[in-house]
RNA sequence: GGCGCGGUAGUUCAGUUGGUUAGAACGCCGGCCUGUCACGCCGGAGGUCGUGGGUUCAAGUCCCAUCCGCGUCGCCA
């Protein structure tokens, strides 16, 4: 029989001296440094110890073995002649009196240095995903994720609600995000999707007179990655109230998030509850964005007034957006270098100059702004020694971009930005209705579920010809933290009439809403309670606890940019005869 | 799909105006070393310069095409 383990890598220290023990682990490194000695360091999920190799037989069974492959030492643990202060089992090591191979590693080059994987070729990490994991640095991430959600749960309960699994077969949905179908056997030409959230099986739990109901739910659409979204499939901490409205998802998160960031964030919580609401006009106006990183003190100044007919081209008729930074100490080099890089983002350019110490207009476009001079610096109230970033273009043009050099002049300027921190805001009152870039016509802005703020009558009021309807706000709210969308919820719509209403706006009728949401309509005719939401994403808060960039750190086996597995080789050809089963015919094939 | 950046040894990278045999660090292999802990010292192996074409006496370097990766915009009710 096996004895397992006595102990783990982390275990001993100055009070096991004497004992006889049994780790495992992997062998991580083996330094040589005479004829008979060498230093093996042992590695498990716990940490790190040494064995003390001081004979020729001890030697021989390790001599020949590769890094990484694992093995089992038996010995006795002994106080060390020299320690190591910066290791918590630096004070002893294990002399071995018997060590077996458990486990070969067959290849003596790795794709890559364990404890150096983050440095690596991200394809490569990917392929060797169990390999990147065994370095503590990428692994600690994983154990972050585990603890925030067991977290997040246990708030959640504490908070009295119940966590209710919903399908992951479900129906298509035909608005939104591109679904993830998968064939029916049973039904020739027929498909499941995958949920591009629990959205109508919570409402619909809600009208069940389930009270409150949350989820750790895995959501899946088929959209293109970002550094901030994986591709496929992500979780989202999916929760909903009956007879609620937005204060009370408000004041739910901002009791369980702020302990939570505290306790497992890099950083330190700088809002206090309640978190700050900001309008989403509002957001726009002062910083250029619906998601606004708070941390940067620098807000955007309407210079449309002197500047629009300065004489500067690309101004003229515009809206003009100016960000006064002062105290700036930047280079003509990286000033350009910051211009470049809200152009490759925001695909719009930005302007600039200064207004030096010894009060006079430089740089940039200077030359169309010193003719009127005095009536830019008390426009936008410059003092000497600061520099002027400008966007134009239509309001929303300038305004994107204008939040595009802000986040850009933030991180380039420590005096404006403290990152050390987590700075959470409500971004509140979002429009209902747009008009649609393609369409031309009126759409909804966001989700067609939320509660129109002023109701049916509002709504009645916009059909008639009385009100804008692209002035009509719902109740849709979004939680954001340091620039990151961490967040969207809404209280919904849970009255048919003021639904169908709502959908007429945007030419489409009673028949319609039925047709694509069946089972919530015809609910909702049977008494459906008030009620309202919100789905924090849980990869995006773990991203930002753990102050990553990209979200594949904190994923324990991410897809690349393309949605692909390399590791798993997913996705993947079928066997013709699984196609055959499901009634499927490919029209075209990638190239293997 | 658009734009930006990148692809050179197992890994991370350097490579000048196009010019001798494409380099460094880490890793790997061999040797030395009795207290290392990023061990040290000596030696060695290892390269279709992403792929295909072109210009040239000569291409890692210039041109064209193409593939792949990352970022970004579109997209994500």
């Amino acid at each position: 029989m096996v004895q397992s383990r006595t102990h783990t890598c982390n275990d001993l220290r100055m009070e096991h001296v004497g004992q006889q023990v049994k780790l495992v682990g992997w062998m991580e490194n083996v330094r040589e440094v005479g004829q008979n000695l060498a230093f093996v360091v042992l590695r498990d999920f716990y940490g790190t110890t040494q064995v003390v190799i001081e004979t020729e037989d001890m030697m021989a069974a390790v001599k020949g073995l590769n890094k990484e492959s694992t093995i089992s030492v038996e010995g006795a643990v002994r106080e060390r002649d020299s320690k190591n202060p910066k290791l918590p089992t630096g004070d002893i090591e294990v002399v071995p009196s018997k060590i077996e191979v458990l486990g070969r590693c067959r290849h003596n080059e790795l794709p890559f240095q364990i404890n150096r994987s983050r440095e690596a070729d991200e394809t490569q990490r990917l392929k060797y995903r169990y390999l990147d994991l065994r370095n503590p640095e990428v692994k600690n991430n994983i154990i972050l994720r585990c603890n925030v959600v067991a977290a997040l749960r246990a708030a959640m309960l504490a908070e009295g609600f119940l966590e209710i699994t919903t399908p992951i077969l479900t129906a298509s949905s035909p608005e939104g995000a591109r679904d993830y179908l998968v064939p029916s056997r049973k039904h020739p030409g027929k498909f499941y999707a995958l949920p591009q959230a629990p959205q109508q099986f919570k409402q619909l739990l809600m009208a069940s007179g389930f009270d409150r109901y949350f989820q750790i739910a895995p959501c899946f659409r088929d959209e293109d990655a970002r550094g901030d979204r994986s591709p496929g499939e992500f979780y989202q901490l999916d929760m909903e109230m009956a007879f609620a409205g937005q204060d009370d998802v408000f004041a739910v998160l901002e009791r369980v998030l702020p302990p939570i960031f505290a306790k497992y964030g890099k950083y330190s919580v700088a809002s206090e509850a309640p978190f700050v609401r900001i309008p989403y006009l509002e957001a726009m106006d002062k910083y250029g964005s619906d998601k606004p990183d708070l941390r940067i003190d620098l807000t955007l100044t309407d210079a449309t007034g002197p500047l629009a007919s300065c004489g500067f081209p690309p101004f003229e008729g515009n809206t003009v957006k100016a960000i006064v930074v002062t105290d700036f100490q930047g280079t003509r080099k990286q000033i350009d270098k910051l211009c470049a890089d809200v152009e490759v983002q925001a695909g719009e350019k930005a302007y600039w100059f200064r207004y030096d110490e010894k009060g006079e207009i430089v740089g940039g476009i200077a030359k169309f702004v010193q003719p009127i001079k005095d009536e830019v610096i008390k426009a936008l109230d410059l003092t000497p020694g600061c520099f002027v970033g400008l966007t134009a273009g239509k309001l929303l043009t300038a305004q994107k971009t204008a939040g595009v050099l802000r986040s850009k002049l933030g991180a380039f300027c420590p005096g404006h930005m403290d990152a050390q921190r987590y700075e959470f805001c409500w971004i509140v009152d979002f429009p209902m209705y747009e008009i649609g870039e393609e369409s031309g016509e009126l759409e909804f802005c966001h989700n067609p579920f939320s509660m129109p703020n002023g109701g049916l009558e509002v709504l009645k009021k916009a059909a008639a010809g009385e009100v804008d309807p692209l002035t009509i706000t719902a109740f849709q709210y979004d939680l954001v933290c340091n620039g990151v969308e961490l967040s969207s919820g809404a209280v919904r719509n849970h009255d048919p009439e003021i639904m169908i209403e709502a959908f007429q706006l945007v030419r489409l009728g009673e028949e319609d809403v039925k047709a694509k949401f069946p089972a919530m309509y015809n609910a909702f005719t049977y008494g459906a309670p008030p009620h309202a939401g919100i789905a924090p994403g849980v990869d995006r808060m773990v991203m930002l606890l753990a102050g990553e960039d990209s979200i594949r750190e904190i994923i324990p086996f991410p897809m690349n940019k393309n949605a692909q597995d390399v590791m798993m080789g997913a996705p993947s050809f079928v066997e013709q005869k699984q196609l055959d089963e499901l009634n499927i015919m490919c029209t075209a094939k990638e190239e293997e």
